[in-house]
RNA sequence: GGUCCCGUGGAGCAGCUUGGAGUGCUCGCCACCCUGUCAAGGUGGAGGCCGCGGGUUCGAAUCCCGUCGGGACCGCCA
């Protein structure tokens, strides 16, 4: 090494030692006969003293320099309590620079009130985007968190194992992205959307506890916690029930938040069915950090004189449904009708509002067309006290309880029942197999391998639209940040999916041949999870987006500003990689 | 595929509703002054295709259309 210590190391304990540092100019402070320099490198700052004034100039912002000088403890009075070197400074005998720096894009060491940068200036420039403190500290936990998941992985005994990146295409769920063969013009690999069929091979293969930090890659559209290619905690286990690999994901967590936010999780976490859920809270990963939930309205409503909530022949899943907004009889008509504008961004009917008043009377446009059941069910199942909204919605069941739930989520956040210190972890269970497609068929919810939960073991197949899997989703926060499911190892019960999904047996051999000759085989009974690694790193960091818990991460249009990529390929490139040849054999579909 | 927001010296904003000289704010940059600062301070200075193209107008940062880029959301993401 170049340098002798760490600058953020030094303390009094090494006054009058002779030091040699190196780092970044993260301030100067000039005062004619002597300037001070923050001194910045990877374990901290401390600041240097530079008396020769000449020397001193030269020193321009984020130019990377060596410092040979001497320890000293400041002068009394001069202590930085807001440094851990803040007792010392460093007299400085020779300042070398060792590279310039060019004028910068952007400030890398923030001034608290220009933290803001443009976020694709900040990705054009990641190097000194990644040189600021937040996402420096960013990175660092989230490799604080890979050896924190490694560790208790290594606990248990389980194999890390990697899986390739290069692989076959297999044509359900996202798009896939395509890599062109060289040596195979007109061949293609895919990316994995995760290595979930090769994990399953491994249990297959025996290694009974595996996992991995894995890649994935899809090829759809962006959100602002989506990435092409994100990263999984992906682990599988052969011989255990659901509870068992719940009971290991708990772990992971309660390990995670205990040493990366001194958060001691309450275990076990608390579970709740997907019905119970979509009907309490109107989602699949219901943020329960606040107590609104919705309430059921159909049975008052039922034979409504209200059109709109009304059921139309032959509908059997209608719903009329309603969540309180508290103290919510004080917006404006303006603001309340904005409502149903929100729902109509939302591609929704819309949605109505009734106020409770001060004696409890209904107002609102739809308040005089209430039946007196109506008024009393409304109030009775709601529990809306005087000075509340009670916002409304009818339709199918899937799609109104969504909405409800999208509401809610909007009324926490605009009436500031979200405490952003808190931590609530739900896992939700007992989820649909299978749910209807565009094309009025069935397809897997999860994955096509779930198993169904041991009630619908026998009988899944006659009841798609009622079966239960035994999948998992973990939820922090009204975030999914992961889920997994006990596989199906009897070959004669994934038969019976593929039919209820419409896959023929030869569609099943050819997409998921090769699995399905390993279960002949021996294959153990198994399950897993993956955990949805940006977005765990991105809750413990406190980011609004993973991007910021992403070194390199690319745009929402799939753009990286820093390496440009993605760029044309030359004409050389295009014969070569075999990009237009014809296909051996015609495509399957 | 759809909806919405944003684009103004290097960074972050205001200006746009109601068209009238590139006007303003905070920071940075450059020069000089300054021997105890730590978001140092002071004086002076440089820096602009108001994303791009078209239209309306006597006149466009401002109004209209298109386009590009960024962001958020719906769809999509087994």
């Amino acid at each position: 090494m170049i340098r002798t210590h760490p600058a953020g190391s030094l303390r009094t304990s090494q006054e009058g030692e002779t030091v040699t540092l190196t780092g970044w100019v993260a301030r100067r402070r000039e005062h004619g006969g002597v300037a001070f320099i923050d001194l910045r490198d990877a374990s901290g700052v401390v600041q240097v003293v530079v008396r020769d004034a000449a020397a001193a100039h030269g020193l321009r912002p984020e130019c990377c320099v060596a410092v040979i000088g001497t320890v000293r403890v400041r002068p009394a009075g001069n202590e930085n309590p807001a440094l851990a070197t803040g007792q010392v400074e460093v007299e400085a005998g020779e300042v070398r620079v060792l590279s310039e720096s060019a004028a910068l894009p952007f400030p890398v060491e923030d001034a608290p009130a220009s933290a803001a940068v443009n976020e694709e200036t900040r990705l054009r420039y990641r190097y000194l985007d990644l040189r600021r403190a937040p996402m420096a500290a960013n990175l660092r936990l989230r490799s604080e968190a890979n050896r924190i998941a490694r560790a208790v992985m290594a606990e248990h005994g389980f194999v890390e194992v990697e899986t390739p990146d290069l692989t076959r295409s297999t044509p359900e769920g996202a798009r896939d992205f395509l890599v062109p063969v060289r040596l195979a013009p007109g061949q293609w690999y895919a990316l994995p959307q995760s290595p979930q069929l090769f994990k399953q091979l491994l249990m297959v293969a025996g290694f009974e506890q595996y996992y991995q930090l894995a890649r994935c890659f899809r090829d759809e559209d962006f959100r602002a916690d989506r990435q092409p290619e994100f990263t999984q905690l992906d682990i599988e286990m052969s011989f255990v029930t659901a509870d068992d690999v719940i009971a290991l994901g708990e772990e992971v967590i309660a390990r995670l938040w205990s040493e990366l936010r001194g958060v001691s999780l309450p275990r076990p976490i608390p579970r709740i069915t997907y019905a119970e859920a979509m009907a309490r809270y109107g989602s699949d990963k219901p943020d329960l950090r606040y107590a609104v939930e919705l309430t059921d309205l159909t049975a008052s409503f039922a034979g409504t004189a209200i059109r709109v909530f009304a059921a139309p022949d032959g509908v059997t899943d209608w719903h009329v449904g309603g969540v309180v907004m508290a103290g919510g009889g004080g917006q404006s008509r303006r603001e309340l009708d904005a409502w149903g504008q929100w729902a109509r961004s939302r591609g929704a009917g819309g949605l109505a509002y009734v106020l409770v008043g001060a004696d409890g009377e209904l107002t609102g446009p739809l308040a005089r067309n209430l039946s007196e059941g109506e008024r009393h069910g409304l109030l009775a199942a709601t529990g809306a006290a005087p000075g509340d909204a009670v916002l409304l919605a009818a339709g199918r069941r899937a799609g109104t309880q969504g909405l409800l739930g999208a509401a809610r989520v909007e009324i926490a956040r605009r009436t500031g029942l979200v405490d952003p210190d808190d931590w609530a972890f739900v896992w939700v269970v007992d989820a649909p197999m299978f749910e209807e497609s565009a094309d009025g068929g069935w397809t897997a919810v999860h994955h096509p391998f779930t198993s169904p939960t041991d009630a619908w073991a026998e009988t899944f197949h006659q009841h798609p639209d009622q079966a239960l899997a035994r999948a998992y989703d973990i939820v922090c926060n009204g975030s999914e940040i992961g889920g997994g499911s006990i596989r199906i190892h009897r070959r004669e019960m994934q038969q019976r999916v593929f039919d209820v999904i419409g896959l023929s047996s030869e569609e099943a051999t050819s997409k998921f041949g090769f699995l399905l000759e390993a279960f002949a085989y021996g294959p153990p009974p198994h399950g897993g999870i993956a955990l949805g690694w940006d977005r765990t790193v991105a809750l413990l960091a406190g980011a609004d987006s993973i991007r910021d818990v992403i070194a390199f991460p690319k745009t929402a249009s799939g753009s990286d500003p820093l390496t440009g990529a993605p760029t044309p390929i030359t004409a050389a490139q295009r014969r070569e990689a075999g990009i237009d040849a014809a296909p051996r054999t015609p495509p399957t579909s």
